[in-house]
DNA sequence: ATGTGCCCTTTGTT
DNA sequence: AAACAAAGGGCAC
């Protein structure tokens, strides 16, 4: 095995405009787990083929890294995984002002990562039908099955996500078959062939094309692929193609926009492509070219893990949801 | 053109 | 115990 190198140092990223919990876990990436809470809360997982423990401080975000790929700027690195350049305080000032309800999702400073489009793709194709806790057991079993080992830390083997080459070298039945023993289900089919249309578009190449298309041109072209509809397509926008005024509608913000902001709706279970493009492009309308961030912010205040349970009135119709279908808990046999 | 079952698997409820 | 719904959708009809 190649030598790890490990290096340590911090970013300038203040905790006031850097929730590490929502960011890191709130369903962006599959990736990170908390390492501990106390005396000051960790948070570690596997990035840009490096793994990573990254410790918050007031005004920086100290970090560890540990990788096989030598001759890293791992302040860039992560700066830029992090997005430490744009001024959040400033956006969700302006999100305020043209959205009156905004106010009662601003909670913890949620940041939009900056991700790697393979890695994306593949995960929020697993996304569908699913839950994070399963995504994240695929995604790890995926990574241990085709990616490079890098090491083990904190009691598990830690691997990178595969490159396009090392998952190119099986055939696209070979790859449906392993995948589906794996339990990825009817997804396995859908990621084997959209991986090999991936390489035949031109790879890593053709990512960095639609970085540079218009939003709705990269988009077009992503569900073109089996197993991307718009919703994953938007995801793939928005977070690894830095196409931020991307707004993916997912169950639960279309339930946020049905109760505070688009009350026609209720009554409409199902999301519809028709109904889709209505609400994203009123978000989009609402929250300008950064709409895919606004839209993180509204998820992760919905999230029930990270529901803050001495809540004001805001909150109070969320409560009484979840008392309504919460049932005291079943005894073990 | 727009709207409804079915799809794999796991988990928690009736 | 067995059936059933839902979990951060997409596809064929």
């Amino acid at each position: 095995m190649t030598k790890v190198v490990k290096q340590c140092g911090k970013i300038r990223l203040a905790t006031n405009v850097c929730d590490l919990e929502r960011t890191l876990l709130g369903g962006q990436s599959f990736r990170w787990r908390k390492l501990c809470e106390a005396p000051k809360p960790k948070y570690c997982g596997v990035a840009l083929d490096t793994y990573w423990v990254l410790t918050p401080d007031s005004e920086h975000i100290d970090y560890e890294a540990h990788t096989v790929v030598p001759d890293q700027d791992f302040d860039v690195q992560l700066a830029d995984y992090l997005r430490a350049d744009f001024d959040l305080q400033q956006q969700q000032a302006l999100w305020m002002q043209a959205d009156e309800q905004f106010v009662k999702f601003v909670g913890k400073p949620v940041r939009m990562l900056c991700q790697q489009p393979l890695e994306n793709i593949v995960c929020f194709m697993c996304s569908q039908n699913n839950n994070i806790k399963r995504i994240s057991s695929m995604i790890q079993w995926f990574c241990s099955a085709y990616g490079r080992k890098i090491g083990h830390f904190h009691g598990q083997d830690e691997y990178t996500f595969p490159t396009l080459d090392a998952l190119s070298s099986r055939s696209c039945e070979e790859l449906d078959v392993e995948l589906r023993a794996a339990k990825f289900g009817y997804r396995a089919k859908f990621i084997a062939r959209t991986l090999q249309q991936i390489v035949e578009r031109g790879g890593l190449a053709w990512f960095e094309a639609l970085r540079q298309l218009p939003y709705v041109e990269a988009r077009e072209a992503l569900v073109q692929l089996p197993g991307i509809g718009y919703k994953v397509a938007d995801c793939i926008c928005l977070m690894s193609l830095g196409h931020l005024e991307s707004v993916p509608i997912d169950t639960h913000i279309y339930k946020i926009a049905q109760r505070y902001y688009m009350p026609h709706l209720v009554g409409q279970k199902s999301v519809t492509n028709k109904i889709y493009a209505e609400v994203a492009q009123h978000f989009q309308q609402l929250h300008g070219k950064y709409a895919g961030w606004a839209q993180a912010v509204l998820f992760c205040a919905d999230l029930p893990q990270f529901q803050d349970k001495s809540e004001k009135e805001s909150t109070t119709e969320e409560k009484e949801k979840k008392a309504a279908v919460s049932k005291p808990k079943k005894r073990k046999k």
